[in-house]
RNA sequence: GCCAAGGUAGCUCAGCCGGUAGAGCAGCGGUUUCGUAAACCGCCGGUCGGGGGUUCGAGUCCCCCCCUUGGCUCCA
């Protein structure tokens, strides 16, 4: 591969970065070579936004030592040795790495490379095999920085020795690293652990035990919002709210397979009298067991049971990270049960609903479609109709998705979704899964129209993932400024002197009284102290009332992060308010259009739910609903006169298009369900 | 679970070669009644993660355990 040698400068930025970043890596394997002799190399390639490399050195690196290395990685960087590539006749290299005790090369030789001629990159005295390419000289890597050491198995093999892997970054200017490492910083900033602490959302306590979550009130108040809107709307959309206990006998969990298949993330039992019970790691079995206690009839599909179930996992104390990855969570979880015809149906309407979610916490995301893995339950022949069913849901709902080849559970295929936060990093939300697993085993049926005993389709599904992975998503999405409907506390009352101090709880009542969340700062402080505590529990509004604000039956309005927007009447301020709770947006939305699940099971032939079809609600149809009473409903809700209501459930409903921006995933997959 | 780094007041952190623990904020008490991001004075506050050991003496050194963090592995 001929390379003329041009100069660092001008040459530098025609490199692609994945080339730069995997000569760094090389030029950092040399440094350590330098100081630590004996150091046996591995492997080195590049990840996303840098690159790392894992040796094998008897002492542990230190933070200093990183240090070091970066220091002598500009010095060799400075001799701007070039870059040659040469081939070697395997059988040579071999010998020589061999000779050099490197293990893990002579490995990677022995099982991964069988040609006779094998490419090795030389720079000074040090060489390493790799494919290449690489830039021409040490002196063209300029821009980068060691950020951490790890240990790493070798291969990924938690039974193979553990190495030491350094982290790097490398850019092509200064700016861009700058740039990289500012983005660090605000990811840091944005971290929930930090935020959650800092806004009194949650805690783990020590005495209690790892990866259990404490909710104390802010984030409690949050926690409400959510599940409260959650419940309203699965009710809405034709689910049922059930509950379920948090133990079960062990036979329960032997005759669902989990004792066979999950048993290493479940806890041991416990006694109660002579009885052993295992507190749940999922909901379905119970779920099921409520189907079961009556005989289903095709009329009575789909059944949709919903539940916030909380569920407990072993988790590996290494894995266990904040709200994201923890030991008991709740789950939103749902499971339909449903006849194979139904099965489309009920796939467009969960994506439709976890859309709607998203759409309704400012998250966008990507999809993930997983198919038949080797190790399988299930027909060939069901398999395929249930991934058709997912694949279909996907394009009718216009959503793009990847697919993961043989990525789905043993028994069924899955949608996963992975949320994106504001930083682009992605995170495991919702899934969709199909099971044919647990109604075969746990002999789930429904009678069909020919009085034959059928096996019904389930469906596992959530559509947040877990309150408390979602609370940690949403804190790092927002960077803990919630929006208004979900802010724990959505407004201060600030009383400039004692004189408005009665006034300002005479407010608080009202607000209060329109469902919205104040609280009046009556502290001896200044008025600037008040308000910097607000700002800095990111509230939304302040109200800040002073002498003319008493006078005039006004607040002064001031916004987080913009400041003061002067003086508003109180019943304006009401009004603005209500425009932006999510019990107003819900009920536009509903107004609009009626969700596309609108039949209820057996609610519709007890004529108590809505008429599956025409009636005059066209609920399928997604025709403006005008009934007088839920104008009525809504009108008080959202403050709005009956002519614009109206008007506005007159518009044709049409979802705003997302825009799905690609970026990089650093999921936690694959945990529910 | 594995490798590494940590754990000192409610929070953020300082504490040298082993000599008996300190700051800011928060809290509490007082004074101040103030117009858009921190008023002033004073006070309280610590099993130095837990247990064991070495030592005349341990926050500091050694061992075990717990928890946190960064990775690895795992993630039906």
């Amino acid at each position: 591969m001929a390379r003329e040698m041009t100069s660092a400068s001008s040459a530098v930025q025609e490199v692609p970065l994945d080339l730069l970043r995997h000569s760094c890596a090389h030029l950092m394997a040399q440094a350590v070579r330098r100081l630590w002799p004996d150091a046996k190399l591995a492997i080195g390639p590049t990840i996303d936004n840098g690159f790392y490399y894992d040796f094998d050195v008897p002492v542990a690196f230190s933070s200093e030592d990183l240090v070091k290395i970066e220091a002598l990685m500009r010095d060799i960087a400075r001799e701007d040795l070039p870059i040659v590539q040469k081939h070697w006749p395997r059988q040579e290299l071999l010998s020589t790495y061999r000779n050099l005790g490197e293990v893990y090369k002579v490995e990677i030789i022995e099982e991964d490379v069988p040609d006779p001629e094998v490419s090795v990159y030389h720079q000074g005295e040090f060489f390493d095999m790799c494919r290449g390419p690489h830039v021409a000289s040490t002196g063209q890597i300029q821009h980068f920085k060691l950020t951490s050491v790890a240990g790493a198995y070798w291969r990924g093999d938690e039974h193979r020795p553990m190495l030491q892997r350094i982290y790097g970054t490398a850019w092509h200017t200064r700016e861009e690293l700058e740039a990289y490492l500012r983005q660090l910083e605000e990811a840091r900033a944005r971290d929930h652990r930090r935020l959650g602490q800092e806004l009194d959302l949650y805690s783990v306590q020590e005495d209690i035990g790892p990866g259990l979550i404490h909710f104390h009130p802010m984030g409690g108040r949050i926690r409400h919002v959510i599940e409260s809107f959650w419940r309203e709307t699965h009710l809405r959309r034709g689910y049922e709210l059930v509950y379920s206990p948090h133990i079960a006998k062990t036979d329960l969990w032997q005759r669902t397979g989990h004792l066979e298949f999950y048993a290493e993330n479940m806890y041991a039992p416990m006694e109660v009298e002579g009885q052993k019970y295992i507190i749940k790691p999922m909901n379905c079995p119970f779920h099921i067991l409520m189907y079961k206690s009556h005989l289903r009839s095709y009329r009575d599909l789909p059944m949709r049971y919903a539940e916030l179930g909380t569920v407990y996992r072993y988790e590996r104390s290494g894995v266990l990270h904040g709200l994201l990855r923890v030991r008991g969570f709740t789950q939103d979880d749902a499971h339909i049960f449903c006849t194979p015809g139904q099965l489309p149906g009920e796939i467009v309407g969960v994506i439709d609903l976890m859309q709607y979610m998203m759409k309704s916490f400012g998250f966008t995301y990507r999809c993930v479609l997983s198919t038949r893995p080797e190790k399988s339950v299930g027909e060939p022949a069901v398999w395929e109709l249930a991934t058709a069913a997912l694949r279909d849901a996907l394009e009718a709902k216009g959503l793009e998705y990847t697919v993961d080849e043989g990525g789905g559970a043993f028994y069924g295929p899955k949608i996963d979704i992975i949320l994106l936060d504001a930083l682009g990093r992605g995170w495991q939300g919702p899934t969709i899964q199909v099971d044919f697993n647990l109604p075969e085993r746990m002999d789930v049926n429904y009678i069909d129209e020919s009085g034959e005993k059928r096996r019904v389709v389930m469906v596992h599904r959530t559509v947040l993932g877990s309150m408390e992975r979602f609370l940690g998503n949403l804190v790092e999405h927002y960077k803990g400024a919630f929006p208004f409907w979900l802010a724990p506390v959505q407004a201060v009352i600030v009383p400039i002197t004692d004189e408005q101090l009665d006034y300002g709880r005479r407010l608080a009542e009202r607000f209060w009284d329109a469902g919205l969340r104040v609280e009046v700062d009556g502290r001896r402080e200044k008025m600037n102290a008040k308000l910097r505590d607000a700002e800095t529990r990111k509230v939304p509004y302040m109200l800040v009332v002073g002498k003319r604000e008493l006078a005039e039956e006004k607040v002064a309005l001031r916004k987080h992060g913009e400041g003061d927007l002067g003086p508003m009447p109180v019943d304006a301020v009401l009004a603005r308010f209500k425009e932006r709770t999510r019990r107003a947006r819900w009920l536009k939305d509903f107004g609009r259009r009626l969700p596309s699940q609108g039949g209820r099971g057996y609610l519709d032939r007890l004529g108590a739910g809505i008429p599956a079809r025409g009636g005059r609600f066209r609920a399928r149809a997604g025709l403006r609903v005008r009934s007088k009473v839920r104008l009525r409903v809504r009108q008080e809700c959202t403050g709005l006169r009956p002519a614009t209501l109206i008007r506005r459930s007159s518009k044709p409903h049409t979802w705003p298009s997302r825009t799905e921006s690609e970026s990089t995933s650093r999921s936690r997959n694959g945990r529910f369900g």
